[in-house]
DNA sequence: GTATTTATCTTGACACTGACTAGATTACTC
DNA sequence: GAGTAATCTAGTCAGTGTCAAGATAAATAC
């Protein structure tokens, strides 16, 4: 837009921001490329050469979200209380990255058989399931079922706090709350560790 | 369709069969109110007539799954091992009525401020929120904070199994596998009560 | 430095969608 | 049986995703 018209020079990328924009604005069924094409300043067409179709766009905004909810999460590994900022951090992620989240677990929007996509959703797996290991064994829990409880509450307590479907009298911050909800899995670990 | 046309005779509850039947075979973003006409053998615009909008169908199918949900969780609350089975009950209602779950936790989609849809939603909060009372208080937990934990996580598991991101070696039965998750919750009360 | 190839973007078209209007047909009410 | 309300049809409009063909600019080869 600053130069000349035909050849934007970073379209991809801007279509992308239009599109997480557009996603937090009405969510991930309102969107539509020609849309992000007139934010962008360019024909109606122009995003398909990009993406090939819809579903490629929102792949691409699913490989980012999985991308950076890795990030978040290693993050959060190294801090004292690991485990719990590990849960607390993903909730985090879906509050601050709404748009990126809301796409991330609908299949049916992007192409699931992505090469890329596929590789950084096994990176999000690992990360849950590293770290759990030290809260089962006790009850007989494995280490599996005590990781997917743990992503299970937190994954369920974000979903349902962005549809909204939670209780008003929640400390405001959405990570306190997460932090308060989650403890109630492994309380009498919560303190021994780290 | 079985006598002459004009006046289908059954037509709103033929519209949400076939919203549900099209919702289960791709996702409620790709039901179209021309598509479910065809497949009631109406005009296109029939549907509006008796939903308002696109929107107004949605709604009708939120409302028709809280309630249907409401039933299935009243049931198994009087099971023994009550609030367990709840929960996997819960697990088991987002499988079988897919099309449904699918539609009502996406606010975006329907009205809702509906005061129908407000009241099945305000049972079904109250469903999961008894029964958490007995898991509490002992590690200084709040009732609520139980009653969320286990909704999240059963939440979550569902969510999770729907969308295909749980790993392949669970139990086919996902009932099952969420009972195996959900003990990692509350285990040192799991044989105590009921 | 020019010619050719490639990447990028535009233009135009098509079938489809949700929503609106006006009108036709049937059922209900009194 | 006449009048009213409910139900459905038919036509239209702006908007959408996708495709094909062409225009423009950048990169590359020579």
């Amino acid at each position: 837009m600053e130069t000349s018209n035909y050849h934007h020079g970073d379209l991809r990328r801007a279509i992308i921001d239009a599109a997480l924009e557009a996603i937090s604005e009405s969510g991930p069924a309102a969107v539509s490329l020609r849309d992000l094409a007139r934010r962008a300043g360019v024909s109606h067409a122009a995003p398909a050469h990009h993406f090939g179709d819809k579903a490629g766009l929102l792949t691409a905004v699913a490989v980012q979200g999985f991308g950076l909810l890795g990030d978040v999460l290693q993050k959060a590994a190294g801090q004292p209380d690991g485990y719990l900022a590990v849960g607390v951090a993903y909730v985090g992620f879906a509050v601050e990255h709404r748009a990126h989240f809301e796409v991330m677990f609908r299949p049916e929007l992007y192409h699931a058989d992505d090469p890329e996509l596929l590789a950084a959703q096994a990176r999000t797996s690992r990360m849950l399931y590293e770290g759990a290991a030290p809260y089962a064994q006790d009850g007989g829990t494995q280490t599996q079922d005590a990781a997917l409880a743990a992503w299970s509450l937190v994954h369920g307590f974000a979903s349902l706090w962005l549809s909204g479907n939670l209780p008003a009298d929640l400390p405001d911050d959405p990570q306190d709350a997460a932090r308060q909800v989650a403890r109630v899995l492994f309380p009498h670990k919560a303190g021994d560790i780290a």
